[in-house]
DNA sequence: ATTCGTTTACGAAGATATTCGTATAAAGAG
DNA sequence: CTCTTTATACGAATATCTTCGTAAACGAAT
């Protein structure tokens, strides 16, 4: 049985500069949390210690200052994440997602081209 | 000042109902609910006398039986929700949304094709 | 009119998430 | 060594979400 991640809205804030930044202190990460929310240095601590116990960060407590790394994969949360949305909020259909993804956050044409070729990689597979 | 619409997630899968179905007693949210997830009556209720609350859904109290209608937009919800995950999770890339939420919730050929048909609207429109 | 089923109202318990104060320990500066 | 800074641990207060029991009101059936 696959358990699904579910973390809550302040830890996928954390997850998601793990992601970017690889393994981290506490205190780099609460610097960039702070450009994003107001935030005390104990409670961003507290946060990581909680996703210590629930598994979704590891963390190497040899020296002083801990260095916590996401323990849960990125893509596999993604997906998770999307899957319960597009079940939920799109009623099934990916494709609504898609189009209402696209039209409201402006994308580049280089980035359309990818989604272009992702497409047509897709309908070749599918034969 | 917009402000943003946080359905909690048991508000959303009411708020779904609602829109797919349109004006509903708490007896009918109530009935389709309960085949999603165990619910008791009462449970029901509460959410949605807290959605009223919260300004998420109108009621005509006008008949005994109270019947509710979502008061917040089917799309600029949908947005919202897409537009916050876009950020914290994808890291404001959009297409890596897109491609993500394709690689997964297998689509039909017809769907694809409509989102391609998407594109090249949204690009022609960009020149 | 009495009874039974249905509905809303209310409040409160239980669960989970968030925030922060305080204590303690370690490291570095002087 | 002493003082200051920085870190973790811990617990508790607060907030928010979820669930449900109970009571009151209403309508329909007998």
């Amino acid at each position: 049985m696959n358990k699904p991640i579910k973390p809550t809205e302040s830890e996928l804030e954390i997850l998601a500069i793990l992601w970017e930044r690889g393994a981290s202190t506490v205190r780099e990460i609460h610097e960039i949390l702070e450009q994003q929310k107001e935030a005390g240095y104990t409670t961003t601590l507290k946060l990581m210690q909680i996703m210590h116990e629930k598994g979704l960060v590891t963390r190497d407590a040899s020296a002083r200052t801990h260095i916590y790394e996401a323990a849960v994969d990125r893509e596999l949360t993604q997906r998770q994440l999307l899957n319960k949305m597009i079940d939920t909020v799109f009623k099934g259909s990916a494709s609504q997602l898609v189009m209402q993804a696209l039209g409201h956050h402006r994308s580049s044409p280089e980035e359309l081209d990818m989604i272009r070729q992702y497409l047509n990689e897709m309908e070749k597979k599918q034969k």
